[in-house]
DNA sequence: CTGAAAGCGCTTACAG
DNA sequence: CTGAAAGCGCTTACAG
């Protein structure tokens, strides 16, 4: 069923037929009742590919989210796309690996469906070098692309390095001097080497010793490899007290750790997360973390992107206040 | 940037760039060298739309994910693309709303990307009612679709009423009879109604009295609505020894719920949940759960589709066995 | 092995 | 208000 035939079975042209299926209004309402009966009728669609192809025009907005299982992501899509429908727009989302490339995706993206913005949650500055090829304004979020000086690629994140320096400070302030940091690959996201960052700092400038061997154990972003993570610094540091895991997910397997060691949090072992999702606030005991204000990202980055689609912008790079929530996982020494 | 450029760059016809293009054999070396020259240094990528558009040839597959934060999808959804990539064969994955309209969304996805199979996961036999304009292998994951009798519809799911059936069976061999009832909404998802109807059937079958006005809460599939459908259910039945939640989802939420009633689980009250995700076991306490064969169902729904794609055949509607993992959420009574 | 041409299903000036 | 026609960027018989 094409637009030919919708032309031959309601007797009139195919220009016609397109111009109806546009919604344009040079059409006489006779033509459009019929027509529009013949559509509904034999339940015809067009084919986007020849649509596409043809108006060479941006019909939505893509967003490109970086992990399957990140529930921060997750909480801060959902918030998007609640607003954007508000607002009339459509995105189609895309989901990649953690670890793959967003600008690559993003290219095809734009040979492919042709979006008039696309949103980035997650990514990896080392891929943004071959941005030249994308010209439609850009929108990164929980990272930020100061640093890079792109005209239509805006940021929205979280100061990584100031958040842990606040859980550094906390913990110090909460008496606590054996501190270990589990999670985050720092070859592989710049998020961790911020946090890690962060957490260095507050432990030089209050002379807290550290020893990075044995005091910091890599992982990836899930809880069995929190838990793991968790374990070997059990054995590091067995006098450790507190603990900053670089996201609640790695906190969750990091409680389960600490817990199958015999021991309590917090009245042994003190736990800081990252993030603030929806999880740290039902796990057992509620987990102390930084909180993302993913109210705020999801607004102002879709707020942006609206606004850019219409008036081309100069690019920005906000950094979003974050939160400490304090809960019930950490104890004064 | 167009293959008639590159045709003209490469001082070739159109004809010839596009069967280097498409790696045909009956180029000569010389010509598909200087082409490829030419698309290389050009940085030439030909539009999909006008690919699509002309070959109408299916490319890949199409998975439909049903709800953004459903961690058991995304366990299976994963293994799926593991399994994918291993055949050479992609998918590209559309994620919809837990309430949107599965069919129609794969009704758009055949005009517009033409897959050469769809697996679903996920899914509301209401909307399948339209499936006749989908002629594609199709598979559905984690419901059945037997009763539909679609023969390019395979489903390979667990017997979520028999699944239930075994957990309010086990409650009560473990001495509870104070059991309740917390999530799904019975109207809307067919796997709530399944597991609920397991539960009241090992409820009758042991003369265990069962009040459906207050020792069932229905809530949707999250932390916090098992949170608060939880805090209904302690009003309702202050009694109740044992909790059956229709997701493990839920029950974290729930157990969080019975925490801050100031008791404790599995002390106090004893619960269950079901699906297995990786958070049940990390946990604390580490949840009693229906674990589902993620595994298995992505294994055996990846090899039928990669079957059906090739040899057009007859569809199949799997059981796949499930598994009541004991933990520690649970005390004899 | 190669090129010229038809055609995939649409949209949109253009002419009436 | 409407139709005929050009053309979006490709692929693939067809003819050589």
């Amino acid at each position: 069923m094409t637009i030919k035939d919708i032309a031959r079975l309601s007797g009139y042209g195919i220009g016609t037929v397109s111009r109806v299926l546009n919604n344009h209004s040079d059409v006489s309402d006779k033509a459009r009742k019929k027509i529009m009966g013949v559509i509904e009728e034999s339940n015809f669609q067009p084919n986007s590919n020849a649509r596409q192809l043809k108006r060479q025009a941006a019909s939505s907005l893509s967003i490109i989210v970086k992990g399957n299982q990140n529930m921060l992501f997750a909480d801060i899509l959902e918030k998007m796309q609640m607003l954007l429908s508000k607002n009339g727009e459509i995105a189609e989302v895309s989901y990649i690996d953690e670890d793959a490339n967003e600008v690559e995706c993003a290219l095809m993206l734009c040979r492919e469906r042709n979006p008039k913005g696309i949103i980035f949650l997650g990514g990896n500055l080392d891929y943004f070098d071959e941005f030249e090829g994308i010209d439609v304004p850009c929108i990164l979020v929980t990272n930020s692309a100061g640093s890079l000086n792109i005209s239509n690629l805006s940021s929205f994140y979280t100061d990584d390095e100031a958040a842990a320096y606040k859980v550094g400070s906390y913990f110090i302030k909460k008496g606590h001097k054996k501190i270990g940091v589990v999670g985050g690959i720092l070859s592989a996201t710049q998020i961790s080497s911020l946090r890690y960052a962060g957490c260095i700092r507050s432990f030089q400038e209050n002379n807290i010793p550290f020893d990075e061997k044995k005091g910091y154990v890599q992982c990836r972003f899930s809880m069995e490899d929190g838990y793991q993570a968790m374990k070997k610094l059990l054995k590091n540091m067995p006098d450790v007290t507190a603990v900053i895991a670089l996201s609640d997910t790695i906190a969750v397997g990091a409680m389960r750790a600490i817990c199958d060691a015999g021991k309590k949090v917090p009245d042994d072992i003190s736990v800081i997360g990252f993030d603030g999702i929806s999880l740290s606030n039902y796990c057992i005991p509620r987990l102390t973390t930084i909180k993302q204000d993913t109210e705020k990202m999801a607004r102002e980055g879709v707020e942006l992107m609206l606004r850019q689609i219409h008036y081309p912008d100069e690019g920005r790079d906000v950094s979003i206040p974050f939160k400490l929530l304090e809960r019930e996982s950490v104890r004064n020494l």
